[in-house]
DNA sequence: AAGTGGTCTAGACCACCTA
DNA sequence: AGGTGGTCTAGACCACTTG
């Protein structure tokens, strides 16, 4: 309630083309970036903003709501507006699907997060079958029915990926694959055990803003897109042995790819 | 003005705990969704759904900005709210660097654009001298100056992707990277003939909301974040000899990447 | 109890587009 | 000219958080 918590703030130019709640906007998110108000950091209230620039209620949460858009703030109820916080990012090297870190006892995110210190969870475990979708479909080769892996992970509590795997039924019907746990090195070990010696993987790519599902259950702060991956497994013989689709928060990931020249 | 144009749309739920504006929010992405209203499709205008349901236009104008923020819709001055149309996706593969395709003539993106059949446009170029930003100079190893090439993307008229490539001087400067058009084949194929042979690229991916001046570069509409992707090009000597900053327009790009198993 | 953001109303004037 | 979205006001009541 401090009158000097707008200290950091300008005056409005009546003479201006751009309408006012984007200028207090600007004026906010200058403030963000220059520093002066640090992550995590409350913003002045609604109120405060109010009677420093002497405008309605509405056109300062406009401002509000534009900075929420771009992810800059975000608001809780009864507390106020904060300049919202970087969240410890996961780094996937593309190295990560390498064999020797198949053949290590964990799965490669619960291995990941020790090293970080991050603590990892996996929940929403869900392992059964079903049709497979077109798009499922055409990336396996034409299969009917599928084995279908559901699970979220989680870092210290929040939610960073929700990833669905596809398999042929022929190849992971009662086998390891079709338990809730599939046992050390996963999946993918699994299959190679069972003979799909793996050969290479291929990742597609894409960012867009979620779905309120999405939202829901990656527990999303507004103004976050999500990377959807969609990786297929390719065992020596050319034959896709798994789609795997992965909805992630995209402020907790970094994803890092080698390139050959050759 | 139809009476009729709103015939898709149910009635709203008082007993609901659901505010008013997500409720109307809900039903409107549900029709877009079952494909009630098209591509390109006006949607009723806000007087249309004030009658309708029966509320205040800040009501109305509350659940178009959420559909906005989802990236479902965008609104025209004086013309209406439209279902976004998708616009025609650019992928890249991920064996777009190798060196058979440098060997011909033309850019990646020119070639590649003309395959699919759009009209490709290179603007902004912008070639100078610069100091190196801190992260930049850590890609290439302790660089103090860097030769700086900027240029914006067009495809049919549409920005989708701005980049901005930083080379060292001591390699960049005085030879045909340092002009303008660096001629056939681009600046990789520059870099070897001044015998530079690449080894590797690695590229680091992240998703996030645009800045405003993204968001004037590639005219982006809003609810569509950026895919900013950096390169780093490596010789077979070890060394950092180009780092690409790009940001993409993510309504535009699938990426793609092909991993060893092994 | 006081302060905060969340929702909603009922107006107003403007700028833009189509006809 | 009439319809459309863009901006803004001045209230109101509510739910949540904190002291």
């Amino acid at each position: 309630m401090s009158p000097l918590s707008t200290g950091v703030l300008g005056a409005l130019d009546p003479t201006s083309d751009r309408a006012v709640f984007r200028q207090i906007a600007d004026q906010l998110r200058e403030a963000i970036d220059k520093g002066r108000f640090r992550e995590g950091e409350k913003l002045p209230s609604e109120a405060e903003l109010v009677e420093h620039y002497g405008v309605s209620r509405m056109t300062v949460r406009n401002s509000f709501s534009i900075l929420q858009g771009e992810g800059l703030v975000h608001s809780e109820h009864g507390r106020g507006v904060f300049v919202r916080p970087r969240p410890p990012v996961r780094r996937l090297a593309s190295d990560r699907f390498a064999r020797r870190h198949r053949e290590q006892g964990k799965s490669a995110f619960l291995v990941e997060a020790d090293t970080v210190g991050s603590h990892p969870e996996v929940d929403s475990l869900q392992v059964k079958e079903e049709r497979a979708t077109p798009d499922v479909s055409a990336r396996l080769g034409s299969v009917r029915r599928v084995l279908v892996r559901r699970r979220r992970y989680l870092l210290d509590g929040r939610p960073v990926e929700f990833a669905t795997s596809y398999l042929p039924l022929d190849i992971a019907r009662d086998t390891p694959i079709a338990q809730p746990n599939p046992g050390p090195g996963g999946i993918y070990r699994r299959l190679e055990e069972l003979g799909h010696r793996l050969d290479h993987f291929e990742e597609e790519i894409k960012a867009r803003m979620p779905s309120p599902d999405e939202v829901a259950t990656l527990r999303l702060a507004a103004g976050v897109p999500v990377i959807h991956l969609i990786r297929t497994a390719y065992d020596t013989e050319g034959r896709a042995v798994e789609v795997c689709d992965t909805v992630m928060a995209a402020d907790a990931y970094v994803l890092s790819y080698r390139l050959p020249a050759t």
